[in-house]
DNA sequence: CTTTTATATCGTGTTATAAGATATAATCTT
DNA sequence: AAGATTATATCTTATAACACGATATAAAAG
């Protein structure tokens, strides 16, 4: 039996539970800003607007702001100059993992009291879903 | 092969592909509250506060905010007045699932255009997670 | 009846969020 | 080359979120 709501029950029982503890501080838009960049290539300021569904100006304000916390960094377009494209840093890396992944000591822990054939289970079902969410999208 | 940060790939890739649209604009804080609310049995207020590493005021403002917000209820405690159980609104069900969730007419696309077996393994593979997830922490 | 526990409120301060108006500079159009 | 468009940045202004110390209230425990 398989149905979509069964399955984010499963999909939020283990996000709440295997989540990292709540760390350093971060806003909801900056989330779904370092999200955007980090699974995005290419992201220019205008695709943090269109993204967010707010203005340009708010967009550009976010970014300055990700800057100084030293989250993001900015790199001119070498064949567009006018564009800027975002990247991560490696402090903006960290902060997106503890708060949209799962803690991998958790992850292990639970890994280590399964069998190889739960293990592959697991595996293969993220691995198929990730392939065909990206494929389909 | 398997390690806890490809598992991670995978997580966040899905979330990043199938998760709803940004609508409702509602703060980091108030998401993981609602979080907090919807899988663990009878929390209050301090709950809220120990959950979340801030001081019980604060926490009490939130929870004033998210009842003004309406998305969740008070109710007294039977054994214990002094105590406050707090519970979900429909209207906090609802963004709490649009900000936490995958979109359901994603999966179901993605799923129509799956064989039963690979439903199968994922329903399968979650299942398992979630309840490993659940009995060890 | 005092102490502890649980929550609420008041005052105050900082930061986030957002947008309109305006500015600048690169690129495209004609 | 001049004007229009595009991409970003900045300034101003406003509201809400967030946080905490201090204080208050009321129930429960001792």
């Amino acid at each position: 039996m398989f149905s979509p709501s069964k399955l984010n029950q499963y999909w939020t029982d283990i996000y709440f539970h295997l989540h990292y503890p709540h760390g350093e501080k971060i806003t909801h838009q900056m989330v779904r800003i370092l999200q955007l960049i980090d699974k995005k290539e290419r992201v220019v300021v205008n695709d943090v607007a269109t993204h967010l569904d707010i203005s340009h100006n708010t967009a550009s304000e976010h970014v300055k702001r990700m800057i100084q916390k030293n989250y993001i960094e900015k790199k001119r377009d070498q064949e567009d100059e006018r564009k800027v494209i975002l990247r991560l840093t490696d402090c903006g890396t960290i902060v997106l993992h503890e708060n949209t992944s799962l803690d991998e000591e958790k992850l292990n822990h639970i890994f280590s009291s399964m069998d190889e054939v739960e293990k592959e289970l697991i595996s293969k079902a993220f691995k198929l879903l990730s392939e065909r969410a990206k494929s389909c999208m």
